[in-house]
DNA sequence: CTGAAACCTGAACCAGGATTCAACTCTGGA
DNA sequence: TCCAGAGTTGAATCCTGGTTCAGGTTTCAG
């Protein structure tokens, strides 16, 4: 019975758009906020040329955003769900675990070629909002434990350090993503993932 | 016949200290941005704050160093030299590759445990001196690759896919390094090092 | 001892770019 | 049709902080 119906009482001087109208800006301002921040990295990007990007002027990006930080926490958000939204659909199509797991490297690699803007602000996140970096990588490496604990409970792979093997086959991924997704387009995803997997899954040790 | 005996003909309006007392500030200031950069990170770190740390006049800075960026890339080829030398002496120690593997990992987490700067600003070069990052994990990536292939002729690892198996090893140390290093030191680095080297040798794979 | 090269000094300069703000235009409900 | 609130505008402000420069000081070979 305290707060009111008077529109968001605590975040009140919010810059959440109110309209149809504003709701395209910000996503306008996103985009380009995207592209300028992919292009040229966090510091060397500019508001001006994000407001020019996006046939804006400047005055409407702080109409929608506190600052550079801001826009850049925002895209920090976004892009983690994106990479998230893409990739966990083929790890539960596949029939177990492990291939969901080489299925899931193919479509990150593949994620990666195609966005190479969102994947640099996301490792770039880690210098200008450490806590969101830091946020990302968390819960994605919560997702990966519970699900191999899972597939443990299957029988689908071994007993182990959950913790330790979800850092583990994360940095794995994110790395290969950087050289192999990034860096160097010579060799087909498919052909990655699948050296990969036998990796993961078989280990270095000599056939005995 | 063409460039005569006057000191270093091409690098002529080079830095390089002619004496030891410039050598000494060299160093002086090396370590003091390292503090720097390490606390703050690049950007927000400040030439006069460094000279100030250095006890050392902002002039004399640029009597040594170009520019930011110069000290910066100076500071990652120091870097980049300076955990290579603490870790594979580790790595040679060990019977064989694959508990070098494994004493070489625990090396690594010690060292960014005790040098949380480094690690950082190797990590904020991929931003700021992309090339000096690339030539960073492209030779370690290839000291890996031509290290297990030389295990492989000892029969000590199985045959495989040696780029691939070398920018996964590494990514899964790098993130283990962040995660056990620098963001959480509540486990033993052996600990840790050992539960790695289990995925590394043996994989995922159910025991048949 | 001496002078020239090597170093050091730090106030002042300046550019770049984030942020502000006062006025203007749109839009949709009554 | 009308207008209040929602959005938009971009020149002007402001400030941080990298870089310069015109001398001083130290060092050391001869």
């Amino acid at each position: 019975m305290q707060q009111q119906a008077p529109p968001l009482p605590v975040a009140a001087a919010d810059k959440t758009p109110r309209t149809a109208r504003g709701q395209r800006t910000v996503r306008i301002i996103l985009d380009a906020a995207a592209a300028e921040f992919g292009e040229r990295g966090y510091h060397d990007g500019s508001i001006a040329r994000i407001a020019q990007r996006a046939g804006v002027a400047i005055g409407s990006f702080y109409t929608w955003f506190d600052s550079k930080e801001a826009v850049f926490r925002a895209l920090v958000a976004d892009m983690s769900r994106q990479v998230r939204e893409h990739v966990v659909p083929h790890i539960l199509a596949a029939p177990d675990r492990l291939s969901g797991e080489r299925a899931g490297l193919a479509a990150f690699l593949d994620f990666v070629r195609t966005h190479k803007a969102l994947y640099r602000i996301i490792d770039e996140s880690a210098f200008v909002a450490e806590d969101a970096y830091r946020a990302h990588y968390v819960s994605v490496a919560e997702g990966y434990a519970t699900s191999l604990a899972q597939a443990f409970g299957k029988g689908e792979v071994s007993d182990g350090d959950w913790q330790v093997r979800a850092w583990a086959i994360m940095g794995m991924n994110v790395f290969l993503g950087l050289k192999f997704g990034v860096w160097d387009e010579t060799r087909s995803t498919a052909d990655i993932a699948a050296a990969a997997h036998a990796l993961i899954s078989d280990g270095l040790a000599p056939r005995r």
